[in-house]
DNA sequence: GCATTATTTCTATATTTATGGAAATATAGA
DNA sequence: TCTATATTTCCATAAATATAGAAATAATGC
């Protein structure tokens, strides 16, 4: 991850109906839902969901599976942890005591 | 946080030079540092700087603290939480057991 | 009040992004 | 092959955003 890297990601979920497709997704887990499913929940018209799933896809923050005519889309989040790890990197300057809960993200266990 | 407030943040990070001061900020810890020290470890001239310091406090990303004729800027680390919680919030269904580390993300322990 | 330093506002220009209707493409089953 | 359904591409228009120089504002100490 980097800076460049991490501002596509941002930027892919700094727009009101991508968060809530991408928010959707998180919420659905690893299984994902059809493109028509998400425009149907969402009340987005079809050629505008299809410019906002490919923004989120090419980002990385979502793949695509295509299963017969359908196309489920799930969310990344392998990427968005890398994202999380690095907006929160070397916080305070790794002092571990600082106060902000933000610092502690990474002491979930290392796999 | 709703979505139009995620979006704000979201896109206050969704731009190279805020994404780096941020961070640098969050690296800085709670004291934060001055505009000036900002500007001169970034190498951006101090109009455009002025500029994005001022979307990403708008967007409430950072507090600004006057010190005589300094202004120090710091990372409101308990904003990024929340935005953070924001994002993974009924991660799977609210399953636990589900395997991405985002959906552990919350389980530091609550204040 | 004057000089110095820190920061912001103003301004114009250039670039990127969002929207949704209509048409095109893809998939599957009869 | 024909039909129905799912999704994407094309397109024009509208709106938002980034850049940095020059000028303005603020704070300090003499």
């Amino acid at each position: 991850m980097n800076t460049k890297n991490a501002v596509t990601l941002l930027a892919s979920l700094a727009q009101e109906a991508r968060l809530e497709i991408f928010r959707l997704l998180v919420q659905a887990g690893p299984s994902g839902l059809a493109a028509g499913d998400i425009a149907s929940k969402l009340n987005i018209p079809t050629s505008t969901l299809s410019f906002h799933l490919k923004e989120l896809t090419h980002a990385g923050l979502l793949n695509a599976a295509q299963a017969g005519r359908f196309i489920y889309y799930s969310a990344a989040f392998n990427i968005m942890d890398d994202l999380l790890g690095f907006l929160t990197e070397n916080c305070c300057q790794g002092v571990q005591s600082c106060e902000p809960k933000l610092c502690n993200t990474q002491s979930n266990e290392k796999e």
